[in-house]
DNA sequence: TAATAAATATGTACCAACGACACATTAATT
DNA sequence: AATTAATGTGTCGTTGGTACATATTTATTA
């Protein structure tokens, strides 16, 4: 059967109406990463549900009868910070019972990786932070959860996949981003072999220019290949 | 404001009635694989919807009221095979607009392993049917990308993970073990490098046994070592 | 019961990737 | 001109991956 009269004849066989069934509500749930001060930041925002009071809860909406859920995340990063050119992964379903004091409300959650010095960014509401991922105290729901999952999706990710550079601006330094590695990963990293490793992936193209006003002496810029950044 | 106040005041502001916020389904879908005859295959039932005539789908449920995804997703499992201590994870969630016929349905996919010998296994319905993965047309829904999704995963996961013994009785041969691995992966093996790998990662028990009542030079029995199959 | 068939069991040599590790060079500053 | 603080680079040992051939064991058959 599977899907089958699943709007009808399951309802029916169980003696629970058309209304339960639907009586859930869905969202997306955006864990917005970006870099900043050699540290891995995420955007969050004050809560105001008295039950979450002086918590902080990442950025989601419910999601709309004709939109698709990619779309719904797209809204919501749009919506917070402006920008729509964004990288965006999904990651989890959340659906514990009692995860939303209003309701039963299903998430999905999302990460996406911004450049927090991009010129469009500009955020939506003044009690809308980037909070450093090493001082976050305990979120509201289960976001402390979901932030956890998309982190260690997001450490696993960029040792295959060329998406880090979506938190850097176009132009960078082999530095820049062993720092950035360092910050996602939470670890020191050699830089003989950082650069080894990377030149290995073929990932970047060496721009012949060099790093600007700076009070040492200044390294190559590189940017990324192609511009594929999935 | 995130998840706050999101199913009164998202709703009033856009003009978007509770109705319609409420109006979306969320159902759960498995792939559930199992191993014979030297193929992995999926536990699929035909659709009688009539969009989809002729056609097979996954195994799937709405999710209820009180009940959490995983949960939903056990039941599934529990109801179409008798089998509860079974290996699910979820794999993702898919929720395109158009992708039940009857309305709005959003789902999230998971998928299991099972032991087709397992002496519990009764399939609920005479329409049940294990399909080798190698002879699948076009499944109902999207259901397709919902396999091929999975599958990608399952692929992934038995490199690193000790799942695949979901997959095979208690006690098996390394033969079989790289006859599933070929299986899954859709490749061919080299046996010494095969053995030398599984024997780096340490999972396997040697139980002293040989294979019986076969017409050829039986090889050594094993069995995974922790019971823990996650 | 001896020969055959069909599988199991096993080791080496080459190559790629990874981690540890130290020194010369460059640009800005003093 | 000397100092400072960074960039830039190579080797060696270890590990994991792949390619590859032969001896052994059991059941079967002649």
């Amino acid at each position: 059967m599977a899907e089958k009269d699943l709007l009808l004849k399951t309802a029916e066989t169980e003696k629970i109406s058309h209304i339960d069934y639907f009586n859930i509500a869905i969202s997306v749930d955006c864990v917005i990463f970006g870099y900043e001060d050699k540290e891995l930041k995420v955007l969050l925002i004050k809560s105001d549900l008295k039950e979450f009071e002086g918590m902080y809860s990442l950025l989601g909406d419910l999601i709309r009868p004709g939109e698709d859920l990619d779309a719904a995340s797209y809204r919501v990063l749009k919506e917070r910070t402006g920008l729509d050119d964004v990288y965006l992964e999904q990651v989890h379903a959340f659906g514990s019972i009692n995860r939303h004091p209003s309701g039963r409300v299903i998430t999905i959650a999302y990460y996406s990786l911004i450049d927090i010095g991009h010129h469009k960014l500009q955020l939506s509401h003044n009690e809308l932070n980037w909070h450093s991922i090493n001082e976050l105290g305990k979120l509201a729901f289960d976001h402390s959860l979901i932030l956890e999952t998309c982190l260690k999706q997001l450490r696993e990710r960029i040792e295959d996949h060329p998406i880090v550079f979506n938190l850097l601006p176009e132009k960078f330094s082999l530095r820049q981003l062993q720092e950035l590695y360092e910050a996602i990963l939470g670890v020191e990293l050699d830089r003989r072999n950082f650069r080894k490793k990377i030149s290995l992936k073929g990932w970047l193209k060496d721009l012949n220019e060099m790093e600007k006003n700076l009070s040492h002496r200044p390294g190559k810029l590189y940017t990324l290949k192609s511009k594929l950044k999935t």
